[in-house]
This record gives structure tokens, C-alpha cells and sequence, in this order.
RNA sequence: GGGCCCAUAGCUUAGGCUGGCUGGAGCACCCGGCUGAUAACCGGGAGGUCGUCGGUUCAAAUCCGACUGGGCCCA
């Protein structure tokens, strides 16, 4: 979507990528590369599952960037990577809807008539849809797993894992069973974790009703209770109204001239016109009051239509009194409980209203709303109603409003162990670190039981059998349940339900036949169990412990309510001890104007569509070049300017450094001898600091503060090295300079490769390949392959300290140029620097290196005093912010200088010209050259040299200011036309 | 209603923990330059009440409080 006009893609970057691509595909690197060291230390990692029905967004591509880079550090270092699976979350809804979909049914019913078996095998087979879109995804963006060897959530040896640890719960008492209110799915009838509801929060238009509650008995005469509700089809199982012992409550006139009450903190905002009030009383005084029910269907029962205490009212909201339908809510239920009355649920699994509400028999229970407040309305109960947004609860998988209900469940008892996943999680190294104690160790502390059973198909069957005593049996292992059942299982046992719903089983405790729990876990339990449950633990021995703690995860922040807390639960239940030590989190991906990115508005970026115009580095680079931990902007604009810059950058010095380096034949290895020129000493002190920076941020988990290293480093060499060192990598003057040159570029290039390698693979790689003589021939060779580079012992403090000086010397007489207005082609005599020692470390290097970035002939340091010596009709001056005078530079370039200039201009026209014709290094010519004036003398003076450095055999000049002849290219320097004309000659001399 | 994160040039942002010297940088814009790496590069310029108000301090973008706006999470 947000390709729109122009953009155009990368093209270098793209096509390197294709060329790296196709050198991995042809040499197998990344099968070679993802385990890591087979005999190195062991570094443990988990991909996080993803379903396999559902399209990976832009967001996966940053999460797995974030888990590529340290993958690709650590097996660097050498470490062996347990494991490099991939795997895949086959289980639950969004497998069962889309079969669900492509057979047209509505509720259950639809699903028992077509037949579990079947049902689940269809599920089964569709499970793994869309996996190649994520396994080519992957692949393009270069995050190496085994795609080969998944684990599945679904395999048989898994299960018995997931079994295993359930068993293990339950006899640690941590796996019971319960009635209470849970987040229910009407569409998919059955209840949900309260984790996976906070995935489905949005905003949406309920009722808010104000409904009156007559009072009964001898004393209710004429008064009645005003009771707020967003929720009014719950209104017939009403079987109490709660109230504040220690709140104040008032009795106002109502329109019929009886006496409504409510909270006395609610009356200006019930009627801002204020009422004259009747009675006063507190929540106390007002308890075991009896009223009539709005309706009659719940019946009588003990205890029931009657005033009661509680503490979570309040009146914030509302009017002081909350109407208390057990069978739908929490608290609801808490309270009803509590007071023994019972519960009265006459909705049927699908939300649908029962012949036990006539009014509303067969209506859902949204479809109720507005009946039931017709209804009330005609008997005057009903004292306002308005509509109200707010947040509410959905399916986060089907999208259907969810409502909260009292059921038997399975719980995981969270609760018990909430203080060890807090003492567990407070070993873990945060990225961001504020959400250890914020929002994710609150969240543990608070940690709800975990409603764990689904009254589903397609999922790990809930291992518990009952027997009619009512004692549960939980099996741990495919064998217990061979021997429990009294046979051994079929070949090729499917431990889904169709393979246990019909196995009787002996009681535990009394031995008589046990049926199983029709339940399915959550999914959510299936994939936190991945660490362990991969390895088919404990069933199977294992080199290292698949039990202990992962030494990193990387997902986005919402997996703080999914995996990441569903590992937590479990490694602390199982093991009592972490399940990751490392957990990096990625911020939510925005477009480009800010905006989350949703399907409905139609700026969802697709991530493979990304790749094909920016390829894969840029990206990478992108995310791990901000903050990705805050919500993430996708600005492709910006993405290709920061890869353009660095990655761009190291690419062109690397083409700069086959090009000069070709002569001399590439080297193999860095050069063992300490360089010796200030430049070569400088840039390996530069690079020592950046080898440091980028280990320590990857060692920190936290990428990002090494691909600023990287970046200062690319641009230090390219900006400041390469400008300065050029004529050394041409001359012949002096050879083994220039071989150090060569060596020391070499050096950088080949460390900055391996540096930058887990940030930007293709990029990374086609340096290195590029640095070789046989580069992309060879059979195997790979920068991923490669050590990680340590640093050579080459740090110079003051060195570094000094150039930085010397390059502010070099912008103050830039400035200067600026101001006398001579191009820096033309030399000029002096550059003096005034009060300025010369920088220690460098010595006369300084002002080397200053005379020749400036283009003058001699540069001088010299004293305050000393300023008299220099007119200022002959120097331009610059000074800092108090006036003081800082620099001196010579205002005109005397007669011979400026020939000089003209020269070297001409000079570099015409080596421009000899690459634009596409003569080769080496190929000799003849020239014909015309000059005007000025021009034409400078030339002429300098015949040898040009007949030398453009390899001409033969100068044909003339003055004039016109070619002449045709062919001609044609300049104008200073003013003063050129002309020339090349050819190349026939036969070069060898 | 509660918690967390955030607010710096037209846009993207560094700095904030450890208060102090003209608040850096990139993109875009204007001017100039360089170019044997070139769909690159360099220099200069213009552009900022560092969200608002108050407090602490000799001194606040930075520390504290309130408010406003945005994001996320919870209820």
C-alpha cells in the first residue's frame, strides 16, 4: 500500500541480494550454519511458534530480525544453538474455524454431525497451510532455522510431553477442576484464559441502562432501587442486588411520587438539576432488604431478590447499587456463592436464550437487550436508557463478543505459584528492562488461575479421566495410558480425541471405569511448553537438559501475555526455575504516518511485498538501527536511506578496494605487521573501538547500540580514511606504503564484514566475498561461518584524540574556503592556525593531512602575537564565538598555483573522460586537446605530466576556444574553455 | 477509573539515569564544492518557547509535581 509512486527500489542492494542469495542456495550455507559449533558451549533458544493458518505480518519480520541477529552473533562465538528448530503451533480455534468455514458450519452441532474423527483430520491436514509462506519469508530474509525437522505441537512425542507436565501438575495439586466465571465464547462455545482475553479488548456501543428495582415487603411500599447495567439480558438470571456497607445513599422523588435511591455520590450526575431529597441512609441500613425481581423466570430460592454487602461496590459508576447475576460474572459469582443462592443460566451453549425466559426464547443474548428493556420499560421500570461506549471483551480469534459465565473448567492454580514466577522472572534480563517489575512482574504478581480446558475438537485432549466416584485420573505417558486402559495402544496411536475419547480407564483411587474429561487444553499451553516438550522430554535422554532455562527469546510485546507468560508458568511449575534468562521485546509495527496497522484500514504492509522492493537487509538494518522496543514505524524512505548510507557506503569502499587492490592481487589473510603510517594507525585504532562496541552490545541483547558502532565506523572510513589515504592506493611512488594501505583497508573490510554480519547477512556476506580472490567460486566459504573478530590490541586513546582535533582544523578552514571563494581544485599558499599546538599524537602528520584535505601548500601554527605577520588584505581570518581570531588562510592563489589548479582540473576532466569511453586502467591513447588563454599555458607547461598520468602517447594541443573539429567534449574551467577528444590506440604496447 | 511508556527543527530522532560551556544528527529545502567508490560523497545556510504550567537550584531539555496530548496494558 504504501509503495505508491516513484520509490524506486534499491536496485544495488537487491541484486547483491540475489547474487548472495543464489551463492547459499548453491553451497548449502545455511543448513551448515544453524546448529552452530556441534562441540561448542551451549546456547539455548526456542522459536516461538507461530499458528501456521495465519499470513505472517511486518511485525514477525522484525521479531525474527531481532532473534537472527543473536542467533547469528552466537554461533559466531561458536556456540552450539539447542535447538535450531523451527516449529509450528497446530493446534486450537483458528485451525477449526477454517475448517469450520470451508464446510459453511455455525455451532457445534454442526461439527458432531459431520464427525470429530473426520473433523479433526480435516484439521489436521489444513494445519500447515500456509507454512511456506513463512518458511519463504524466512528464507528471503535470511532468519536460518531448521525448516526441515519442525517440531509440531500436533506430533504424537510432543503431546506425551504436554501429558507429562500436565501430570506432573496435577499431582502437585496445581491442576483442579472448578466452577467459576470465565470469559466464554458464544460463537466457538467454549470459555477462554483470561490471557487470551486481554488480546481481544476494543471499543464498542453497548446499552446503559438505569432500571428500577421495587423494593418489596412491608416496608417497600412506594421505594425503589435504581441499578445500572450495560449488560441487560442479564437481567432474568438477577438474583441479588449488591450495595455499600460504608456508603451514603439517598432517597429522592421520583415522577410517580414514590422514592428512588442511589448513591449520594451519583445524584449530581443523575440529575444536575438536583432533586429534593427524602431520606438519607448508609449501604448498611439498607441490607437484607427484599425487592421483586424485575423478572419472575429464576424463581424462588433461598436467600434470593435481596439487598446484600460488598466491598467492590462503588460509585464511581454508576448508581451505588450493582445487580448481581451469578451465572455471569466473576463477582457475580463470588457473591452469589457466598450468599447460597444458587445460579440461573438460561442460555444454551451458543448464548441463545432457552424456553426458560419465553420473552426471549431463541434470541441471543445480544438480541435480548433491547426486548427485555422494551419489556421493563412498559412496567415504568426502566428510569433511563442511553447507549455507552467502552471497551469490551472479543474472541481474539473469531471476533464475536464474549460474555463471562460460570462453567466447570480445568484450572492450572496460577495462583499458587504466582510468587515463584515472580522470584523466577526477577532473573531475567529484560529488553526493555522496565518491564520486568512493570507491567509483566505486576501482571505475574496478579497472575489469575488459568482456565485451561476448552470444550473443543482440534487440541491436546485434556489427559484426565473420572470415574463415577468422582476421582480424577490424570495419565502422564502414552504407556500409563496402555496399562490403565488394560490393552495396549493400536499402532500408529493418535493420542487425539479420537484416539482416547472412547478408552475406559481404572480409577486411580477405586479402580472402577473412568471416563475421560471431554475437554481440549489451550493452546497457549501447548506452545509454552515448547522448551522441553521439543525434545520429547523426559521421555527421551538428551546431551544436555532440555529442563534448564533458554538463554534468549525474542518476540513481539504482546507475547507478554502469551508465550513468554505461558513458559513462565510452566518452567516455574515444572522446574521452579526461569524459562528464558534473555527476553527481548519488539514494540507494535505502525505505518508510516503513525497508525496501527489493521486489515480494515487497508495499511497493512505485507511483509514479502517489503522484501521485493527493499530486499532484506534493509529492513534488518532499519529495525536494528531504532528503538524497536517503542512502537515501530515502517518508513521504507527511511529504511533505504539508512541502508543506502551504511550498507551502501561499505559496499562502494569494498568495490574501491577491488578495484586498487586487483593489481597488487588480493590478499588472503590481514597483514600480521603493525602499521606504521598515523591514517592506517588510526583507522584500526577506530576499528579495535567498534569491534568492542558492537561484542558488548550483542552480549547485552540489545542490538541496536551496535549498529551505531558500525555506522560511525562506516562512515570514519569512507569519509575521513579512504578521502585522505586515495593517492596511496595508486601511486607507484612508494609500493610499500602502498601495500600497507592495502593491508590495512583489507583488515577493516574483512573485520567490518564479520561485525556487521548479523545485522546484515547479504550485505555482510558479499564484502567478504568480494575481499576474495575466488570470491562466490569457491565450493563452501561464508562469512557466517566465520569467528566472530576480536579486537588486535590496537586501540590508540590519544591518537583518536588528536584526529578528532585535527578534523575540527579542517572544518574551520573549510569555512575559510567558503569564504575566499577558491575552489579546493585550485591550491592556495598557507593555512595558519592560531593558538593551536599541533595535536601530540599526530605530530606533523596533523598538518599533513590538513594541507591536504584543504589544498594548500604549507599550514602553520603559530602564536597570538604572531598575527601581525599576516596583512589581512592577504589572509582571510576566522574567529570563534568571543571575536578571538582561530585561523588565517591566504585569500588568492598566485599566477603558478593557480596554473596548478588548471592543470589538475583539465587532469581530472579528462580521467573522467578516459571512464566515461570505457577504456580500460591500462589502455594508452592519443589526445587532442584545445584551451583558451590562461588555460592553454597551464597545459602546455604540463605536457609531460598529462601524457604521463592519462597514458597518452601522443598530446595534440592548440589554443583556442573552440574545438577543432567535431567529437569534441567541451568544458568550461575558471571561465576558460576546453575541449577534447580521445582515441584509444590500436595496439597497446605491453 | 488504575498502571507503564512517550512528547526535542516540516519529518525521523540523539542527549535525559550522573543538571552547567553555542541542544547534536539524518531526510527534505537553499547555496557552494568534490568525484580514478559515483542512483555515492563533502562543506556552508536556514529552521528548535526541548508539549503547557509550577517547583527545587547559582544554573533545568535533563530532577520533582500538576496538567494537556499520544501509545500500550489492565479493570
Amino acid at each position: 500500500m504504501s509503495s505508491e509512486e516513484g520509490a524506486p527500489p534499491t536496485l544495488a542492494l537487491t541484486e547483491v541480494q540475489r547474487k548472495v542469495h543464489d551463492y547459499w542456495t548453491r553451497t548449502g550455507v545455511p543448513a551448515r550454519a544453524w546448529g552452530g559449533s556441534p562441540d561448542g558451549p551451549i546456547f539455548r533458544f526456542t522459536e516461538g511458534p507461530p499458528t501456521a493458518n495465519g499470513a505472517p505480518h511486518v511485525g514477525h519480520l522484525l521479531a525474527r530480525t531481532l532473534k537472527d541477529v543473536q542467533l547469528r552473533y552466537r554461533r559466531m562465538r561458536g556456540y552450539r544453538i539447542v535447538s535450531p528448530m523451527a516449529g509450528w503451533d497446530c493446534h486450537g480455534l483458528p485451525v477449526e474455524l477454517e475448517v469450520e468455514k470451508r464446510h459453511g458450519f455455525r455451532s457445534k452441532k454442526d461439527i458432531e454431525a459431520f464427525g470429530v474423527a473426520r473433523f479433526c483430520e480435516e484439521c489436521r491436514e489444513s494445519t500447515l497451510s500456509v507454512a511456506s509462506v513463512w518458511v519463504s519469508m524466512s528464507d528471503r530474509m535470511a532468519y536460518w532455522l531448521d525448516y526441515d525437522r519442525p517440531y509440531l505441537t500436533m506430533d504424537a512425542p510432543y503431546i506425551e510431553s504436554v501429558w507429562w507436565s500436565l501430570k506432573t501438575l496435577f499431582d502437585r495439586g496445581l491442576l483442579e477442576k472448578g466452577f467459576r466465571s470465565l470469559p466464554y465464547c458464544p460463537r466457538c462455545e467454549t470459555p477462554l484464559s483470561s490471557h487470551e482475553v486481554a488480546l481481544g479488548y476494543r471499543e464498542t456501543t453497548d446499552p446503559s441502562a438505569t432500571v428500577r428495582f421495587r423494593l418489596a415487603g412491608p416496608n417497600g411500599a412506594g421505594r425503589t432501587l435504581l441499578v445500572w447495567t450495560t449488560t441487560p439480558w442479564t437481567l432474568p438470571a438477577n438474583l441479588l442486588i449488591a450495595a455499600r456497607a460504608d456508603l451514603a445513599y439517598v432517597g429522592v422523588e421520583g415522577p410517580d411520587g414514590s422514592e428512588e435511591i442511589l448513591a449520594e455520590a451519583a445524584l449530581s450526575r443523575y440529575f444536575p438539576d438536583g432533586r429534593p431529597i427524602r431520606a438519607r441512609y448508609t449501604g448498611r441500613e439498607l441490607a437484607e432488604l427484599p425487592y421483586e425481581p424485575p423478572f419472575p423466570f429464576a424463581g424462588p430460592g433461598p436467600g434470593r431478590y435481596r439487598v446484600v454487602l460488598d466491598d467492590m461496590v462503588d460509585a464511581a459508576e454508576g448508581t451505588g447499587f450493582v445487580h448481581i447475576a451469578p451465572s455471569f460474572g466473576p463477582e457475580d459469582q463470588r457473591i452469589g456463592e457466598w450468599q447460597g443462592v444458587g445460579a440461573f443460566d438460561p442460555l444454551d451453549g451458543r448464548a441463545v436464550f432457552t424456553s426458560a425466559v419465553p420473552p426471549v426464547q431463541g434470541k441471543s443474548f445480544k438480541a435480548a437487550d433491547p426486548i427485555l428493556l422494551a419489556a421493563l420499560a412498559e412496567r415504568g421500570l426502566v428510569e433511563r436508557s442511553e447507549r455507552l461506549q467502552h471497551t469490551y471483551p472479543f474472541c481474539w480469534r473469531c471476533d464475536h463478543a464474549l460474555i463471562y459465565r460460570a462453567l466447570d473448567s480445568w484450572f492450572v492454580r496460577t495462583r499458587k505459584i504466582a510468587e515463584g514466577m515472580v522470584r523466577n522472572n526477577a532473573t531475567v534480563t529484560w529488553v526493555p528492562d522496565y518491564l520486568r517489575d512493570g507491567r509483566f512482574g505486576r501482571f505475574l504478581a496478579e497472575a489469575k488461575d488459568w482456565a485451561l480446558s476448552r470444550n473443543r475438537y482440534w487440541g491436546t485432549p485434556l489427559p484426565i479421566w473420572v470415574c463415577p466416584g468422582g476421582h480424577a485420573t490424570c495419565v502422564g505417558s502414552f504407556a500409563e495410558l496402555a496399562e490403565r486402559s488394560g490393552a495396549p495402544l493400536p499402532d500408529g496411536f493418535d493420542p487425539h480425541r479420537v484416539g482416547v475419547d472412547g478408552l475406559t480407564l481404572r480409577c486411580a483411587t477405586c479402580g472402577a471405569p473412568a471416563r475421560r474429561e471431554p475437554y481440549t487444553i489451550d493452546g497457549w499451553y501447548d506452545s509454552g511448553s515448547a522448551p522441553f516438550a521439543q525434545f520429547h522430554y523426559p521421555f527421551e535422554p538428551s546431551p544436555f537438559d532440555p529442563a534448564a532455562p533458554l538463554d534468549y527469546v525474542a518476540e513481539g510485546l504482546d507475547q507478554t501475555r502469551g508465550w513468554f507468560y505461558t513458559m513462565l508458568v510452566l518452567s516455574t511449575a515444572l522446574f521452579d526455575r526461569p524459562a528464558y534468562t534473555a527476553c527481548v521485546t519488539s514494540g507494535l509495527v505502525l505505518d508510516d504516518s503513525g497508525a496501527k496497522m489493521s486489515k480494515s484500514k487497508g495499511n497493512a504492509v505485507a511483509p514479502m511485498a517489503l522484501l521485493d522492493r527493499l530486499g532484506a537487509d534493509a529492513p534488518r538494518w532499519g529495525f536494528l538501527s531504532i528503538d524497536y522496543t517503542a512502537p515501530v514505524r515502517i518508513d521504507e524512505t527511511a529504511m533505504r536511506q539508512a541502508a543506502n548510507r551504511t550498507l551502501g557506503t561499505l559496499g562502494h569502499a569494498t568495490a574501491f578496494f577491488r578495484q586498487n587492490a586487483a593489481a597488487d592481487g588480493l590478499p588472503t589473510v590481514p597483514a600480521a605487521t603493525p602499521p606504521t603510517d598515523a591514517l592506517d594507525r588510526w583507522l584500526l585504532s577506530r576499528l579495535d573501538d567498534t569491534t568492542e562496541r558492537v561484542t558488548a552490545s550483542l552480549d547485552a541483547f540489545d542490538p541496536r547500540e551496535g549498529a551505531l558502532a558500525i555506522r560511525e565506523m562506516v562512515d570514519d572510513l569512507s569519509t575521513w580514511y579512504l578521502r585522505r589515504s586515495r593517492p596511496r592506493f595508486w601511486g607507484d611512488q612508494d609500493p610499500a606504503d602502498r601495500a600497507r594501505a592495502n593491508a590495512t583497508l583489507f583488515r577493516t573490510l574483512e573485520t567490518l564484514s564479520r561485525l556487521l554480519a548479523p545485522y546484515a547477512p547479504y550485505t555482510a556476506e558479499h564484502v567478504a566475498q568480494e575481499l576474495r580472490p575466488d570470491g562466490f567460486h569457491a565450493a563452501d566459504g561464508s562469512v557466517h561461518l566465520a569467528r566472530w573478530p576480536g579486537v588486535a590490541g590496537l586501540r590508540d586513546l590519544p591518537l583518536e584524540a588528536a584526529m578528532e582535533e585535527v578534523r575540527t582544523e579542517v572544518e574551520i578552514g573549510r569555512a575559510l574556503r567558503q569564504r575566499v571563494q577558491v575552489k579546493s581544485r585550485i591550491p592556495l599558499e598557507s593555512f595558519v592556525l592560531i593558538g593551536r599546538p599541533a595535536p601530540g599524537a599526530l605530530g606533523a602528520e596533523a598538518d599533513r593531512l590538513l594541507a591536504g584535505e584543504l589544498n594548500v601548500r604549507s599550514v602553520a601554527r603559530v602564536g597570538t602575537r604572531d598575527l601581525d605577520r599576516y596583512p589581512e588584505a592577504e589572509f582571510e581570518r576566522s574567529t570563534d564565538a568571543e571575536g578571538r581570531v582561530t585561523a588565517l588562510l591566504s585569500r588568492t592563489p598566485s599566477p603558478e598555483l593557480k596554473r596548478e589548479g588548471y592543470v589538475r582540473e583539465t587532469l581530472r576532466r579528462l580521467q573522467a573522460l578516459r571512464k566515461e569511453e570505457g577504456l580500460a586502467f591500462l589502455d594508452r591513447i592519443d589526445l587532442v586537446v584545445a584551451a583558451e588563454g590562461p588555460l592553454f599555458e597551464a597545459i602546455d607547461a604540463a605536457r609531460a605530466r598529462l601524457s604521463e598520468e592519462l597514458l597518452a602517447d601522443s598530446v595534440d594541443l592548440t589554443e583556442g576556444d573552440r574545438p577543432p573539429s567535431v567529437g569534441f567534449r567541451t568544458w568550461s574551467i575558471d571561465g576558460l574553455a576546453l575541449s577534447a577528444r580521445l582515441a584509444k590506440r590500436s595496439t597497446a604496447p605491453s
